[in-house]
RNA sequence: GGAUCUGUAGUUCAGUUGGUUAGAACGUUCGAUUCACAUUCGAAAGGUCAGAGGUUCGAAUCCUCUCAGAUCCACCA
C-alpha cells in the first residue's frame, strides 16, 4: 500500500466496479424491503454546482438502506428546465445576430434540442465523480416520450374535471423573454421612482405610471372619503395630453384615502389591483402596452415608444400643458422584475391556462398536518403552510418553445379573432390578425408550417388531438407547460415509466431530499399533483431539507458575483470522499453552511488516517504470518483482555449511535462521531495499546473492529472504505453490499 | 405590514426531550517523535452561550422584551 492515500488512483475504477457489478440496482436485494429516493432532477443542460454536492445526503441514505439489505433504489433523472435552457440558448443565438423570432417554433425546438443533446451527459458524469450510487439503468428525462404522455394525461384529467381552465386575465409578462410567469417566479426590487401628481379635471391623483393613462377606464375614490363624495357615480371631464376625455368616478374600498390624494386612476389592463377593481365595477379593459413592451396605437402620438420612453414623453407633454401638479422624487416602492433578466415585468392581459388550486392546496396542507408527510427539520413546515395558504390559481402557460406543448387545438371558425405570428416562405417574421394575414395572401399551410405563436380568443373551442373533426380547421396551442407542472409529477411519472412493477413496488417513495429554496416551487407542487393523481398515496413519506452552501465569506454563490466554486475541482484536489465528508460534518440538517477549505483539508487528512490504519494492519500481517489467519476468521469474537473487552463494548455502542443518527437524519452528528471515534478512540488509544501487546486474539479484535468502522463509514466515504475493504478483507462481495453492523 | 431562522472559543460550527466541570474541527502556544501515518502523537491556553428579565431545585436549551444579522410571504396608485 502507498504511504499516502491517492484518491485519483482509486475513485474511477471503484465506481466502475460498483456499476458493472449492478450494485446500484435494487435487484441486488430482490426480496428486500423497498426503499426509494427519486433524485431531484438537475438541469440536463447544466453543470454540477454545490447544491448538487448536497446529494451526498441521499447517497448516505441509499447506501445505508442498501447495507440494511433493503431493495434500495435511487432513481436519477434530468430536467429540460424550460425557461432556463431557452434563456441560455437565446444568449447563444444573440451572439450570431439571431433571435427566436427568426425561427418557427418547430425549427427553434429542434435547434434547442440539438444544443441540449450536445451538452447533455455532463451532469451524469459529474454525479458519478462524487460516488453517487444512482441506478443509471433507470435514468429518466422530463422529455422522455412516455413521461410527456403521462404529463399530458394529467392535464387532460384536470381539464375534464374542470380543475384546469383557460382565462383571460393579467399575467406577469417579461417583454424581453417574451413569456409570462407565475406569481412565484416574480422577483422584486426596491426602487426610487418619481410619483407624479396629475390633474384629472377637478381632481388630482398620484401615479408612478402616467404612460398607462391611455388605458384608464375610470377614476376611483374611497366610498367613505368625504372630500370626493360628490363626484362618486358622476362623469368628469378631463383635460389630457390627447384632448378632452370623459371619465367615470367610482367608489371602491381598495382606495386608501391616506395615500397620495386619495384618488386613483384605474387601468384594468395594466395593474393587478386595478384589474380587480375593474372586474368589480365592470370596467372595460383597454390595453395600451403591447407584448413587445412598446406602447400600441391607443397611445396616439406615443405609439411605438418603449414604456420608459413613453413615460418621459408623456410627462414632458403634461408639464407643457400644466397638467402636473407636483412630482415627488423620493417615492420608494417595489417593482416586480423578471428573475432571469431583471427586466421590469409588465402586467398584461393574456389568455392563459390555470390550475384551480383551491382543493389541491387544502389536501396538500392536510397531509402534512396529519403527519402523512413529515418535513425534517420540522421548522420548514411553517413556510410550507404559509405559502400554500396564500397560493392563488397557478398559471401553467409559458410562451416558450422549449418544453412540453400544451396538448390542445383551437377551432378556427372566426379567423378575425385569432392573432398569430409565423415565419413566411421568404423567412420573414410576420404577425398580426389571422384574417388580415389570410386576406393579404398568406396561405393557411404557410402559416401553419412557419407557426411561432397563436393567441386564440378565450371563447375559442379547445379540443384534444383525437377530438379534431376533419372538416374543421384548427390551430395548436403554442404555449408550453410551466416546467414545474411536469417536474411536479416527477415521483410517479418516473416510476410509472421505469421498469415493470417499479411503481407498485417503490411508490410512495421514502424520502424527498432537497434544498429549502424549492420547497414551495417544487415540493408543494409534487404533493398537490401527487395526491391528485394517486389519491391513496402521498408521493413521499419524508421531506428532508438541506441548506445552501455559501462561499468562504458567507456570500451566496452566483455566476454574476463570480464566486462559484465547482465541487469537482475540489473533488480533484481533496478527493470525493473528503468533499462529501466536509459537507456533512459540522453542519446541522437544514442549515446553511460556508464552504470551508480547512474543513476539506481536515476531511482529506481523515481519509489518509483511515488508509494508514489499514497500512498498519497490513504491515503487522506481513511481519507475523500467524496474524493473517485472524483476518479471515473474524466471526466469533472472544476477548479475554480487559482492554479488548472494553473496546468491543464501546464499538458496539458506537455502532448503535451511528445507526440512530442516520435514522434521525442527524448526519452531522454521525460524521462527527465517526471521525472522533475512529481517530481518537480506536487509532490513538486502542491501536497504540495493541501495538504493545500484539496477540492473535487482540489483533483479531482490532481487525474486526476496524472492519466495523470501515463499514459504518462507507455511506459517508464510499471510495476509501471500499478500497481498504478490497485490500484487507477481500470478501466475495464488495463493501457496498456488506451487511450493516447490527447489534 | 406578517412570519421564520440565526446570534455559543480567534474562525467555522455541534450541543438529541432543561440535568454534573458547555464540545469538536481548524487556528494559536509548548512538547514529542527512527519502525501505520510529520497529512503524526501528547499537552495547554481560549467562552458572562448577543443583552435584560422571568419560570425552575437546576436554563445555551422553556417564556417575555431589547439589540444585531439573514431569509420568506404579502403589498398602496
Amino acid at each position: 500500500m502507498d504511504k499516502v492515500y491517492d484518491h485519483k488512483k482509486i475513485e474511477e475504477k471503484t465506481y466502475r466496479m460498483w456499476e458493472n457489478g449492478k450494485y446500484f440496482q435494487p435487484e441486488i436485494h430482490p426480496t428486500g424491503k423497498p426503499y426509494c429516493i427519486v433524485l431531484p432532477p438537475p438541469n440536463a443542460n447544466g453543470a454540477l454546482h454545490f447544491g448538487h454536492a448536497m446529494f451526498t445526503v441521499e447517497d448516505i441514505l441509499i447506501r445505508y438502506h442498501r447495507m440494511m439489505g433493503e431493495a434500495a433504489l435511487w432513481l436519477p433523472g434530468t430536467d429540460h428546465a424550460g425557461i432556463e435552457t431557452q434563456f441560455v440558448f437565446e444568449k447563444q443565438l444573440a451572439k450570431s445576430g439571431k433571435s427566436r423570432f427568426d425561427y418557427s417554433r418547430v425549427e427553434l425546438y429542434d435547434l434547442i434540442k440539438a444544443y441540449v443533446d450536445e451538452n447533455r451527459g455532463g451532469i451524469e458524469i459529474q454525479l458519478r465523480r462524487l460516488g453517487y450510487s444512482l441506478d443509471w439503468t433507470r435514468e429518466k428525462y422530463t422529455l422522455d416520450p412516455r413521461i410527456v404522455t403521462l404529463v399530458k394525461q394529467t392535464f387532460r384529467k384536470m381539464y375534464d374535471e374542470s380543475i384546469i381552465y383557460r382565462d383571460y386575465r393579467l399575467v406577469n409578462y417579461c417583454t424581453k423573454d417574451g413569456t409570462s410567469f407565475s406569481d412565484l417566479e416574480v422577483s422584486y426590487e426596491e426602487r426610487q421612482d418619481p410619483l407624479y401628481y396629475i390633474k384629472y379635471g377637478p381632481l388630482i391623483l398620484a401615479t408612478t405610471r402616467p404612460e398607462t393613462k391611455f388605458g384608464d377606464t375610470a377614476v376611483a375614490v374611497n366610498p367613505n372619503d368625504k372630500r370626493y363624495k360628490k363626484y362618486i357615480g358622476k362623469e368628469i371631464e378631463i383635460e389630457t395630453v390627447s384632448g378632452k376625455v370623459k371619465m367615470k368616478v367610482i367608489a371602491d374600498e381598495y382606495v386608501d384615502p391616506q395615500f397620495g390624494t386619495g384618488v386613483v386612476k384605474i387601468t384594468p389592463a395594466h395593474d393587478f389591483n386595478d384589474y380587480e377593481v375593474g372586474k368589480r365595477h365592470q370596467l372595460p379593459m383597454k390595453q395600451v402596452i403591447g407584448f413587445d413592451g412598446k406602447m400600441n396605437e391607443c397611445a396616439g402620438e406615443f405609439a411605438g415608444m418603449s414604456v420608459k420612453k413613453a413615460r418621459e414623453a408623456v410627462v414632458a407633454q403634461m408639464q407643457k400643458k400644466g397638467l402636473i401638479e407636483k412630482i415627488d422624487t423620493n417615492y420608494m416602492h417595489r417593482v416586480g422584475i423578471c428573475y432571469k433578466c431583471k427586466t421590469v415585468l409588465e402586467p398584461l392581459p393574456l389568455e392563459q391556462w390555470y390550475v384551480n388550486v383551491q382543493t389541491l392546496k387544502q389536501k396538500a396542507i392536510a397531509v402534512v398536518r396529519e403527519g402523512r408527510i413529515q418535513i425534517f427539520p420540522k421548522n420548514f413546515e411553517q413556510p410550507y403552510f404559509q405559502w400554500l395558504e396564500n397560493l392563488r390559481d397557478w398559471n401553467i402557460s409559458r410562451q416558450n418553445v422549449w418544453g412540453i406543448q400544451i396538448p390542445v387545438w383551437y377551432e378556427v371558425n372566426d379567423a378575425q379573432r385569432f392573432t398569430v405570428s409565423f415565419i413566411d416562405q421568404q423567412s420573414n417574421h410576420r404577425q398580426g390578425n389571422l384574417q388580415e394575414l389570410l386576406d393579404k395572401g398568406f396561405g393557411w399551410e404557410e402559416i401553419v408550417k412557419g407557426l411561432q405563436r397563436v393567441i386564440a380568443p378565450i371563447s375559442a373551442t379547445a379540443v384534444f388531438e383525437e377530438q379534431k373533426e376533419k372538416e374543421k380547421k384548427y390551430l395548436p396551442e403554442t404555449d408550453t407547460f410551466d416546467t414545474w407542472f411536469s417536474s411536479g409529477q416527477w415521483p410517479f411519472v418516473t416510476l410509472k415509466t421505469s421498469k415493470q412493477g417499479d411503481f407498485e413496488k417503490f411508490y410512495p417513495t421514502a424520502v424527498l431530499e432537497t434544498a429549502y429554496d424549492i420547497l414551495k416551487a417544487w415540493v408543494s407542487r409534487m404533493v398537490m399533483l401527487g395526491i391528485y393523481i394517486t389519491p391513496a398515496a402521498v408521493p413521499f413519506h419524508h421531506v428532508l431539507v438541506h441548506g445552501i452552501v455559501n462561499d468562504p465569506y458567507g456570500k451566496k454563490m452566483s455566476k454574476s458575483k463570480g464566486n462559484v466554486v465547482n465541487p469537482l475541482e475540489l473533488a480533484d484536489q481533496y478527493g470525493a470522499d473528503a468533499v462529501r465528508f466536509a459537507l456533512i460534518y459540522g453542519n446541522a440538517t437544514g442549515s446553511d453552511q460556508i464552504l470551508s477549505y480547512p474543513k476539506l483539508e481536515a476531511a482529506r487528512k481523515f481519509t489518509n488516517k483511515l488508509w494508514n490504519m489499514a497500512r498498519f494492519i497490513e504491515f503487522k500481517m506481513q511481519q507475523d504470518t500467524t496474524l493473517q489467519i485472524a483476518v479471515k476468521e473474524i466471526k466469533d469474537l472472544s476477548a479475554t483482555d480487559l482492554n479488548d473487552k472494553h473496546i468491543l463494548d464501546k464499538t458496539k455502542k458506537f455502532s448503535q449511535e451511528i445507526t440512530r443518527y442516520i435514522e434521525k437524519y442527524q448526519f452531522n452528528l454521525a460524521a462527527e462521531r465517526l471521525y472522533e471515534f475512529s481517530w481518537h478512540e480506536f487509532a490513538d488509544i486502542y491501536i497504540e495499546d495493541v501495538k504493545k501487546r500484539v496477540t492473535q486474539e487482540s489483533f483479531t479484535v482490532l481487525v474486526s473492529l476496524y472492519l466495523t468502522i470501515i463499514t459504518l463509514l462507507h455511506p459517508f466515504m464510499p471510495f476509501v472504505t471500499e478500497e481498504i475493504y478490497q485490500r484487507l478483507y477481500m470478501g466475495e462481495k464488495p463493501l457496498i453490499i456488506q451487511p450493516w453492523p447490527r447489534t
